[in-house]
DNA sequence: CGGGAACTTGATCTCGGTCAATATTGGTGG
DNA sequence: CCACCAATATTGACCGAGATCAAGTTCCCG
């Protein structure tokens, strides 16, 4: 995408801050903006009546967020878990450049269409592993995505809660914990603190995880 | 979209068909077209070496299908579960004509946007919900996706195995079935032969699915 | 009809959930 | 900088939903 294009798109876009643990948008609510990150980690989510969580993405800085709209609310939650700082952009503007730049159309597409990969991929995690397969899936899936977009590296800091965590792998928290411990018994993986891992044994970790996860992509293109 | 052009459009594509269980496409096969089901239902997954298999969609007529690609690779394997009719699309001529219709590219950027909205709710039914709860969301959500796309209608049949189901929820063939049993007992379905089902109290059936399910929308617009 | 695949049903086992104490930890104010 | 404390994490004992194993039974397709 050219220069002035970019441009006059950010002009689009207002930069925003939340802090760690503020809601960017809730689900069921009216939809203004959609979000491109750019520091922090947002955690983008489904609740039911009950409380029953499920993280359904972990997004970080390039990736896009509440763009998903149901009858022009929110359809998902997107939760800092990190601080935070984003560009809004405005729907309908948005889409009325989009309409108009063949090329952002395409970009856009191109980013859902990974999304979906992902989610594919999330789908056979929760559906068919064992609760340390998925831990460990977990485990190599935070290092790839931090590293490739640095948000951070080597004594990685998964900035979330063993909660957070159970949630996005539909376990809970006990199982969780569990699981880390062993993980870290068997020399896998290193803990300090309570969300500073190092991975000493990556590829244990990757052949746990079963489904080897490609590292190599960026966040959505616009 | 105007006529010409869907008439352009469809000059891409070549109908095809498929026997109930042939495979439209393999995952990690060469991808050439992706297809839109003209009639027919066919099952999206992705299977471990281990043979664990996750479906992840269930697509019917207006759907497209094999459109995601990792590598020049399909991403997902495309099985037939009834007699399937298609139109493949090459996805490079494709891509080449949306660069051109900017409404094209919209349409599927709308398509995409849907179908990852639809994975989103079904990691919340696969990592949150009892046996119990995602049998009935599942029978509700067939139920309501077959009827508005004209499936097929009250004596619904579900064009699935018990292995399919399983499959697709994350639990055993077994398991399914006792579900299913149940449910009949308690008088919410009543079930013909192996796939035939009629529900007979659909507001218990969204109850115990929880996750009230959307039924309004139409499949991919190209 | 006949036979093989798909389904149901029962008995048992196991993984992960639940409940219940501790033990860390990291954030805060003195 | 340290001490305190509420929040978070760990650990243990126990339980139960759902998986596994193993027969039967039904269905449906040729």
């Amino acid at each position: 995408m050219d220069r002035e294009r970019l441009a006059q798109l950010l002009a689009l876009g207002g930069p925003r801050k939340w802090r760690k643990r503020e809601i960017l948008f809730a689900a069921g609510t009216p939809m203004g903006s959609f979000f491109k990150i750019t520091r922090g980690v947002v955690a983008v989510s489904r609740t039911l009546e009950d409380g029953r969580r499920q993280i359904v993405a972990i997004r970080v800085p390039g990736d896009c967020v509440g763009y998903l709209e149901e009858g022009g609310l929110y359809a998902f939650e997107g939760e800092a878990l990190t601080d935070v700082e984003a560009c809004g952009f405005d729907r309908r503007k948005f889409d009325a450049f989009a309409a108009a730049h063949p090329d952002l159309a395409a970009a856009t597409a191109e980013a859902l269409a990974t999304a979906l990969k992902q989610t594919g991929q999330a789908m056979l995690v929760l559906g068919q592993l064992r609760s340390t397969e998925r831990v460990a899936h977990f485990l190599a899936e935070i290092d790839t995505l931090y590293r490739v977009r640095r948000v951070s590296s080597q004594p990685l800091s998964l900035h979330m809660t063993r909660g957070d965590i159970a949630d996005y792998l539909g376990l809970t928290i006990e199982t969780v914990s569990r699981t880390i411990g062993k993980l870290k018994r068997r020399g896998i993986i290193q803990v300090a603190g309570t969300d500073e891992i190092v991975v000493l044994d990556r590829d244990r970790l990757l052949d746990m995880g079963k489904t080897r996860c490609d590292s190599k992509d960026a966040g959505s293109a616009f």
